[in-house]
RNA sequence: GGAGGGAUGGCAGAGCGGACGAUUGCGACGGCCUUGAAAGCCGUUGAGCCCACGGGCUCCGGGGGUUCGAAUCCCCCUCCCUCCGCCA
């Protein structure tokens, strides 16, 4: 959520600032013109109270002075001018709750170093690592069927026990999803803390992140229970600190998480549904960090070089694009995506989605820090990537590594978590 | 699933109609002491909102109610805990 006060400040920056996503923002005219109204109501209503109470407190006097009997107009008086206060109240609270219903839709504030553009095809390439003309003939198989070759990726029965967009791994194939989620966590584990959080969660924990309420769709809910199936250990790790004060001896506060990820995808039937391209369940080492501002940018650059070294060291082609504003996820600040390059499919995947979120998640979970030795509370800045997602990163490596003889190399750094396998082969 | 008990400041934990925005302890901050630190002693310290910078209002899980006045009384809801049952 943005700040109120950043569009009492200066409400046409921050409208142009958010223009820049392509997004409508006339709505935010009419939570400055509420906002106003609020402020002004808000006002009578305090003055009018403290009225109230000063009457209050004579009635008091009068009881303890046994004279009870010369109240009675005091107290009329008194009972008047809390009742003109909570008209006022109630004014208040309706325009609080219509700005805030407003707000919660509102996307974040794009980072003035976020380029400009609109659509995905704008993004531009910050660097790209590895040339797509050095694949050789037998590494132009797409892994669905490198997968069928050589027993490791089963998507029929996977469809047949979940439906369409969901897989099953199979033999060394799931040792190989294991051995991702291991490799992805190891590596990190000198700066960032390893976490397990719960899979499904209430409404609020959604609700921080900016999940809720805009993109329902997307999230599988289970009724009975009223719990949401997380998307991303983004939504559990981020509500950690809901309600929380945070000591800033603490920030950088890094965390990590391998957990498994739903999503509905209700906006893509249809697209991308090869194999593992896209599908609704998948496991996922997330990256995640509170920060002070001034700490943000160094955070958000280690989470991205840490992803990219996850991808490197595998020794994939891929390439890192800075996200336009236009295609910007709405809780963010400025983005990061890292495109791992599959030589079979002959296709760019998403792997890493690397976001600063300036204050915008925090806010909304009400997440806090406290400055050392100062009085008060700051709302913190949040950031997450992916550290390593599993299909994807599967499928690439799949591809990459199949051998002439229809085989599949491990790379070397996965050997240690691949019980000493180091070809694939079929039967496997 | 059954029966109870709770929810108060960064944390722990008192208060149960008016002097309570809240005793106290811990933590944090400042000072004294010290070569430095620890210990000890003294002091400060909840959050949010508005502001003409004087101040004002709100908040004791959430929502209603009673009252001139509610952390305190009444009703509803949510969440947490303990015991029993069931269970990986």
């Amino acid at each position: 959520m943005i700040d109120v006060k950043l569009l009492r400040a200066d409400a046409e920056a921050v409208k142009a600032a958010i223009a820049r996503r392509g997004e409508d923002v006339s709505p935010l005219d009419r939570v400055v013109e509420m906002d106003v109204g609020q402020r002004q109501a808000a006002e009578e209503r305090d003055a009018l109270r403290n009225e109230q109470k000063g009457l209050s407190r004579q009635v008091g006097d009068l009881h303890k002075q046994g004279r009870a009997d010369e109240a009675g107009e005091l107290q009329a008086q008194s009972r008047e001018l809390g009742d003109r206060a909570d008209a006022l109240d109630a004014e208040v609270e309706d325009l609080v709750s219509q700005v805030r219903e407003i707000l919660l839709r509102i996307p974040n504030v794009p980072s003035p170093d976020c380029p400009d553009g609109l659509t995905p095809e704008e993004n531009p390439v910050v660097r790209q690592v590895g040339d797509l003309d050095g694949f050789a003939d037998h590494q132009r198989v797409p892994h669905w069927e490198v997968g069928e070759e050589l027993g490791i990726l089963d998507v029929a029965t996977g469809t047949k026990l979940s439906g369409a967009m969901f897989v099953m791994y199979s033999g060394l194939g799931a040792t190989l999803c294991r051995a991702l989620c291991q490799y992805g966590l190891d590596r990190n584990a000198d700066a960032y803390r390893e976490m397990r959080p719960p899979t499904l969660v209430r409404t609020e924990t959604m609700v921080s992140t900016g999940h809720l309420p805009k993109f329902e769709d997307d999230a599988y809910h289970l009724e009975r229970d009223d719990l949401w199936a997380i998307p991303t250990a983004e939504v559990p790790l981020t509500s950690l600190a809901r309600d929380e004060v945070l000591d800033e001896a603490d920030l950088p506060l890094k965390l990590m998480a391998h957990t498994s990820c739903f999503r509905r995808e209700a906006g893509s039937a249809g697209r991308d549904t090869r194999g593992l391209l896209r599908v609704h369940e998948f496991d996922k080492v997330e990256l995640l960090a509170y920060a002070t501002e001034a700490q943000s940018h160094e955070v958000h650059m280690d989470i991205l070089h840490r992803a990219e070294a996850a991808i490197a060291d595998l020794g994939l082609t891929y390439r890192i694009i800075d996200l336009v504003a236009g295609d910007l996820g709405a809780s963010s600040a400025r983005t990061f995506d890292i495109e791992v390059y599959a030589p079979g499919a002959d296709q760019w995947l998403e792997v890493s989605s690397v976001s600063w979120f300036s204050d915008y998640q925090a806010r909304r979970a009400n997440a806090r820090y406290r400055p050392t030795g100062e009085r008060g509370t700051q709302i913190v800045n949040t950031l997450n990537g992916s550290g390593l997602a599993v299909p994807r990163v599967w499928a690439g490596v799949v591809e990459t590594y199949r051998q002439e003889d229809g085989s599949v190399r491990v790379p070397e750094v996965l050997l240690p978590y691949m019980r000493g396998v180091e070809v694939i082969e079929a039967g496997a």
